[in-house]
DNA sequence: ATCCTACATTGGACTAAGTCCAAGTCAAGG
DNA sequence: CCTTGACTTGGACTTAGTCCAATGTAGGAT
């Protein structure tokens, strides 16, 4: 655990949000301005095996960060603004999916993306 | 409606697959050799907003455009190699989103997407 | 306390995917 | 036949991310 490691790790205990790796780079660059991209990008890869974070695709352009691992959750995101915030929908998605739909899949993992249009925006 | 249009229109329209920007642009360069990347991004573009064509996200990498829009459907995802199939769960993952998380959003979209392991990768 | 070694970090080059734009082309109407 | 406007082209540019060789460092062994 070394000093890049922490700072990575603690810009994203800090508040529940969904960086990219460039904000997250950006955040930990002002605790420990020498840190490079590279070690970012590997240390977030690492959080991701070991399931401390999550990685989530809402965004066309780049990945996000989710730090809320660890309790199941899915997303709804604006539409326009790209807002996004964590729901947990009732239901397991899972067992909507009849064997027969599966094409002998082994089936782990299940991620619902919500889409729509945050107050702000419909306002507008 | 022109010919580079109607080209990707008939890469698109030829086989029920899920492929990428790049794959298109191929496919339509066989078909039609001048044809430019631009065009391709273009058209596929107009295609998304009329609805014909679907945006799928299931790649960290690239889009990947379904041509399969007007039966509702979500995909799952060899984990491996990236396979990809259409599957049609029961069930409607939108009312299973009660009001209280929504945050005031209007919801009109969802996006299911199941992971795993395909047969030939699960069996290696 | 010092040395070693393995691993982490750095920075820069590189790739992939996509966007943007100025200039060229083409078809249709006048 | 000329003009107009939309479509297309190709290349430059941007963004996100990966790779790699060189350097630095933490912590165990001595």
């Amino acid at each position: 655990m070394t000093a890049q490691r922490r700072v990575v790790a603690e810009v994203l205990d800090g508040e529940h949000v969904h960086l990219t790796a460039d904000e997250v780079h950006a955040r930990a660059v002002a605790k420990l301005p020498e840190i490079s991209r590279a070690t970012v990008y590997n240390t977030l890869g690492e959080l991701v095996s070991l399931g401390e974070v999550i990685e989530v695709s809402t965004d066309k352009r780049a990945k996000r960060y989710d730090p809320n691992a660890h309790r199941p959750h899915h997303h709804l995101v604006c539409a326009q603004c790209g807002a996004i915030r964590d729901v947990h929908p009732t239901g397991n998605p899972l067992s909507d999916l009849p064997d027969s739909e599966r094409f002998g899949f082994t089936v782990s993992d299940v991620e619902v993306t919500y889409r729509g249009l945050c107050p702000n925006c419909a306002a507008a």
